[in-house]
DNA sequence: TCTTGTTAGATTGTCGACAATCTGCTTGTC
DNA sequence: GACAAGCAGATTGTCGACAATCTAACAAGA
């Protein structure tokens, strides 16, 4: 018998496809920062009771890209110039962490699959596909954390990882122009492979120094446009 | 007119409480690792309707102390050792990252704040509370990560604790014995309120450790319990 | 004009009932 | 006896309706 391992079956109750429908429009940038979601009309819209939305939103919440007051409405958290730093700063040490848990047990399947998922970020960057483009950008980035083999960490990023896309796609849709063109990535993936895990620590710092500056300036931006209600 | 700054107003709706009580009720040990969360049978004794006791349960299965699987039924979360292992080794991580951020925002209310909390464990330990001594040795060592001014820090650290206090509850209940009698905490104190920052890093991690160690032993114990069956 | 009370409309929170799904047992067949 | 089919019973998922609460507009009074 040939030897299949199955995943997991899909998911069929409503309530986890509108936290995936839901998700996906958050952080595809689609809903505004702060904006109201109004039940009724969501649930209209998507043909579904009250009951599975609320429960959804419920986890979206608890993710971290919700916000919920009592009898006043659930709302797309705001974006402040603070929480991108704080998110990054604690991004550089799980990096840290991650490719120290990660390192002596790169293999070869290790290596295939960052080749794979940098190959993704490429066909994406070359079909400006932006939106793509990030989400494959940041599953290469979380290969080290799936394979640092620590479940505690890895749920950890993925937190992180939400917010981290929303950041990237608000930005982008701000300055609405095409991506980086060419392969920002290319240092990162060579120092994966070699033998110097202090250099790819470092070069992860650097390297997301780089967008953070970027991101950072429009963060600002938000809040003086904010500041001026 | 006397400066005050009003607190923000209780939560007054059912799903809030609830999530409340079956934190603490789990956080406490009250409910089995594996234990599954019958709906009706909560919900009459709580006297709410299932729709509230619903949504709190989807918090806490995304807060990382409850599972689900659709059309099974609820979870509490099995501990094994590899859990606590992770947990632990990423606390450390952490650790070493809240007192780099904490230590130049020292102040004297933060030493104030250091000692009330430190004194509410002592008093815990007086009266053999072990349930209140636990919830205060986190909350002292929490006090690092309140200071370090970095909300998604923090709120990484309280997911984190909600299960350090679960596996800590569990291995009192389980060893069935009055606590560590005297004060493991005069020395992480003391090196906080000191001028060697590294000293204090490192002491954290092998204060950590010692407990770990226990733990992880009762952890082991409960696999190889799990894999008779 | 400013404050305070009132009211109508909209929205969220909660409830009880029904539908979909799972589990274990029974039954029938070989 | 082994095994598959089918049938309750229990439990989770979903629905539509009602209750509680908030918001904003308006009126009354100082």
């Amino acid at each position: 018998m040939a030897k299949l391992d199955f995943g997991p079956i899909a998911d069929t109750t409503r309530r986890a496809e509108i936290v995936a429908l839901l998700r996906r429009a958050i952080l595809a940038g689609q809903l505004e920062p702060g904006q109201k979601l109004n039940e009724l009309r969501i649930s209209e819209q998507m043909r579904v009771s009250r009951a599975p939305l609320r429960e959804a939103m419920r986890e979206l919440v608890q993710e971290g890209i919700l916000t919920s007051i009592p009898y006043a409405g659930t709302f797309v958290i705001d974006v402040t110039a603070k929480d991108i730093i704080d998110a990054y700063s604690l991004n550089k040490v799980l990096d840290e962490f991650a490719i120290e848990l990660t390192w002596p047990q790169r293999d070869q399947r290790f290596f295939d699959e960052l080749d794979r998922r940098h190959e993704a970020v490429k066909q994406a960057t070359r079909a400006k596909d932006t939106t793509r483009q990030i989400e494959t950008a940041l599953q290469l980035h979380g290969l080290i954390y799936e394979w640092a083999d620590n479940s505690v960490l890895l749920e950890t990023w993925q937190r992180l990882t939400s917010r981290l896309q929303m950041y990237f796609a608000l930005h982008q849709r701000a300055r609405n122009e095409p991506v980086p063109a060419e392969d920002v990535h290319e240092t990162y993936v060579a120092l994966l492979k070699g033998a110097d895990m202090r250099a790819a620590q470092r070069h992860a710092r650097e390297h997301i120094d780089v967008d953070f500056e970027e991101l950072l300036a429009y963060a600002r931006g938000l809040e003086k446009r904010a500041s001026k209600n």
